[in-house]
RNA sequence: CGCGGGGUGGAGAAGUGGAAUCUCGGCAGGCUCAUAACCUGCAGACCGUCGGUUCGAAUCCGACCCCCGCACCCA
């Protein structure tokens, strides 16, 4: 029999722009817990991909007078370099504009309707005919203008199909209090037990005035809500590995996934998550990252610059994942100086430096592991299980200084012998660890300590 | 209004009843294997405010002040 994969998920990204850093912080730390399992053996079934329907993006394609499949598929392509850009081993991307993505959408969409979840009602809103786009009023210039187009928005009415969301709040309520969907961080879970306190309403799940979406099947006038069809995909994706473990979201989208989404499944008959985690926000330099601040970080360029494993490491050692904290390239650039070059890369340079100087021969052995530093990213406490690793490199600088290899060398050759192994397997140990982080650094470390040479420091002075 | 989170040395954080910890930065020293790196030590916080519980509170209780987020735009 084989074991069911450790199911891993990020967000499907909306392809109406360039991913950036926020997309690459989740899928990066998709991928750690997904090389963290690969590395224990366990089969593991990482999820992500991009959705692609809704107005906004057929705006994006008009803007550039495109016909939408050209656009997203201009944009999913430049997901998918990007994740390639960051070393990323996904095992399945999903688009929201796959054949079979859209047929299993249509058919879950006919099971709610047959299990009498839907019914066609009325929504009201504040309509923008400029933006062809609800408002809410929070949106709105003083005198119920729209900010975009300074045009007094309009009341209208339309008939569209609504899922009866309001009957699971008691359900959805008592499974995450008895733990059987695990939201975390805790105060993610609370959020939304304050949410279902406050009682929930029915969620209209198709759109009439939205052409570019997947069509109700019996009701083709109407495109499925982009949220529902996005969640959706999840289930596309299963293969044998339903339900996912692990669900890793941004904390904007707590609600549709911890309320919408498991509604929708319990709907359906199926199972839950067993876990969804919700973390952190960044800020650049203090500010809110948006496009309108022009502060939008780029991914790929600070992979350039820096390297791949210096942004992966920066992004989840710099604060707890599920905080929200601060990005600026001196940060990172700080990271890089003290923790890499300094720490890391000069502890291997003067290990390896010695065993040749010294002319010590050592065999590869079996490393350690960092235990504590596995249960952490287990429970997804990256920058933890990155301290952890980090004791090692501090403990292995701090034996150097007290051993003094260098008098052992006039003195006692074989104490030298001794040190220099546990100093060997110490960076065995620590290259092993960091694999899941910097899939790069560790396989370099690992052919350096197999006796391998490179010109090349590990992490040079920047420029 | 309400709900959720938060206010700890210059900066960022840990710490949920019992000698205030860590990292960065600053200062001083040590070492020479090393990527001007590494190691050691020092200075620096009355833990948002006021009041209470307790032998004892950053940690529990109450009031208040300030900051951030909150339903179909957004990782």
């Amino acid at each position: 029999m084989t074991k069911k994969p450790f199911f891993i998920t990020t967000p499907i990204y909306y392809v109406n722009d360039a991913p950036h850093l926020g997309s690459a912080y989740t899928t990066i730390a998709a991928d750690v817990l997904s090389r963290h399992y690969r590395g224990q053996n366990t089969p593991v079934l990482f999820v992500t991909g991009t959705d692609e329907h809704g107005k906004k993006i057929a705006d994006s394609a008009a803007a550039k007078n495109q016909k939408e499949h050209i656009f997203v598929d201009a944009v999913s392509k430049q997901f998918k370099a990007t994740w390639a850009a960051l070393n990323i081993h996904y095992d399945t991307f999903i688009r929201t504009t796959d054949e079979v993505h859209i047929k299993n959408v249509q058919n879950q969409f006919e099971l709610l309707k047959e299990k009498d979840l839907l019914y066609k009602g009325t929504y009201e809103g504040l309509y923008c005919v400029s933006c062809e786009e609800y408002k809410q009023p929070d949106d709105l210039m003083e005198g119920g203008l729209c900010l975009i187009h300074r045009r007094k928005v309009e009341e209208i009415k339309e008939n569209v199909w609504f899922f009866k969301l309001s009957g699971f709040a008691t359900t959805l309520k008592k499974l995450i209090e008895e733990g059987t969907l695990v939201i975390e961080p805790e105060r993610r879970r609370n959020e939304t037990l304050g949410w279902l306190k406050e009682g929930l309403r029915d969620l209209a799940v198709s759109r009439s005035k939205v052409k570019w979406g997947i069509p109700l099947p019996w009701d083709k006038a109407q495109t499925i809500y982009v949220w529902a069809d996005a969640l959706l995909n999840y289930h596309t994706a299963r293969a044998q590995a339903w339900p996912p473990d692990v669900q890793i979201i941004g904390k904007d989208i707590l609600r549709f996934h911890a309320i919408i989404w498991p509604a929708l499944l319990l709907g359906l008959g199926l199972n839950l998550p067993k876990k969804i985690f919700a973390h952190g926000f960044f800020t650049v330099a203090g500010h809110k990252m948006t496009k309108t601040l022009k502060n939008v970080v780029d991914p790929v360029a600070l992979c350039k610059k820096y390297g791949v494993d210096t942004l992966r490491y920066f992004l989840l050692r710099e604060f707890p994942f599920g905080d929200d904290g601060d990005f600026s390239e001196e940060k990172l650039q700080q990271r890089y100086k003290n923790d890499l070059q300094h720490d890391l890369g000069n502890l291997v340079q003067r290990v390896l430096t010695m065993e040749e100087k010294y002319t010590v021969k050592i065999e590869p052995g079996i490393a350690p592991r960092c235990a504590q530093a596995e249960l952490h990213t287990e429970r997804l406490e990256f920058d933890k299980a990155l301290i952890e690793i980090w004791n090692l490199v501090r403990g292995a600088n701090e034996l150097i200084d007290r051993e003094k290899p260098w008098v052992l060398s006039q003195t006692d050759p074989h104490k030298l012998a001794t040190v220099l192994k546990t100093l060997h397997r110490m960076l065995e140990t620590i290259g092993a660890g960091l694999e899941p982080y910097l899939p790069e650094t560790a396989s370099r470390i690992k052919a350096l300590l197999a006796g391998g040479r490179s010109a090349e420091p590990l992490f040079p002075p920047l420029k």
